[in-house]
DNA sequence: GACAAAAGAGAATAATTATTCTATTATTAA
DNA sequence: TTAATAATAGAATAATTATTCTCTTTTGTC
């Protein structure tokens, strides 16, 4: 069985590589700019051997999407569980997000690429699974609010209003950060995010 | 003179018309997937008279955005002037572009969609100028929250970061209120954004 | 009404590109 | 080793589509 084994884990790596090439490109010139062969040449595969790996272009594209973002939503959701007043989770969040896009920048940009389209849910069979995804992400967003106004630690705001709005600030601020990269990480910034979304910007 | 007006003004027409009815194209199907084919027949023109008012598809696409993008500029820039407190001139700003986007959704989605490009500045000519412009849009938020703190009406925070933040609570607030949209115009929700922009969430 | 100029139409062009086909090569298990 | 299986390669396919060409119709000026 060892020879399987190694077998298996070798595909794996290649299917893994050709997810990240393609992310690379799809991230820096969007998905229908990537063309396949451009995948097949920076990734020294093959057309063909390509699409042993993924039965379209669509498919690849959207796979990459939803594996990393199972990969967000389950860190965001560990570093969450770790700590117990909503305020505090709030702030886990924002720093377990922005830790991870800044480690997964392409992801980031095909992430917001794709975001307005998330929203609406789209056609495509493919897409609404990572709708559904990403709602039930923010979902869990609006949740930690409700429960903390529950708990009398937030304002009596309207939970799915704000939540959405913090996603959008979040997402804004990285953004920002990202294409213009201060002095120290984006993480190292969640703190000024938390402040005002807690305090404001009222004197 | 006068035969030669009405012959300037109805291409002026024309060329508004060809504008709108691209616009929604865009705004459903992205740039990508919307054929010029397609523009034909929804317009009722032949493909190339189309090329009698653009150059390309891509001066069409570019054209839309520029034009619109200076009309929700100019819109806000005069809601902002007519008040004096910097808070004020932030709420004017949040109601006028809430607003615009209500009465442009087409536009919005574009608009989204271009964002993310925006803020890095593309390689083509046409997107560079549409990408200054919007720069110096975000640039003149951050000068009224400047303003603010020096009027001490804000607290000292970056105003980069805030106003780049603001902007990103706007879109999706937006977002979300156009593609969910609940009882009320969006403009009416103007206050809640403001007050959480202000004071944020924390009891 | 007649001539010049612009607008309109739809077919032709030319290039691009996702996908599949047909061999060729490497790998496994016996 | 050897038959079977999977991986790779690059050419062929087939469809799409932005753009241009050529011709016809409309419009404005005299």
């Amino acid at each position: 069985m060892e020879g399987e084994g190694r077998r298996v884990r070798e595909k794996r790596w290649r299917r893994e590589y050709l997810l990240n090439i393609s992310e690379r490109l799809f991230a820096e010139q969007g998905f229908f700019k990537t063309t396949m062969s451009q995948i097949a040449r920076e990734s020294e595969f093959a057309l063909a051997t390509i699409y042993r790996f993924f039965r379209s272009k669509e498919e690849l594209y959207f796979t990459l999407i939803e594996e990393k973002m199972e990969l967000l939503i389950n860190n965001v959701q560990e570093a969450v569980t770790k700590v117990t007043s909503s305020i505090e989770k709030i702030k886990a969040l924002i720093k377990a997000q922005m830790t991870f896009f800044e480690e997964h920048p392409y992801f980031f940009k095909i992430f917001m690429a794709e975001k307005i389209g998330l929203e609406e849910g789209g056609r495509d069979t493919l897409r609404e699974r990572i709708t559904r995804k990403y709602n039930s992400y923010l979902n869990s967003i609006s949740e930690i609010i409700r429960k903390g106004i529950r708990r009398g630690e937030f304002k009596r705001v309207d939970p799915k209003e704000t939540s959405y709005t913090l996603a959008g600030m979040l997402h804004t601020f990285t953004l920002m950060k990202l294409s213009h990269p201060g002095k120290g990480s984006l993480a190292a910034r969640a703190n000024t995010l938390m402040e005002l979304f807690l305090r404001g910007t009222q004197q």
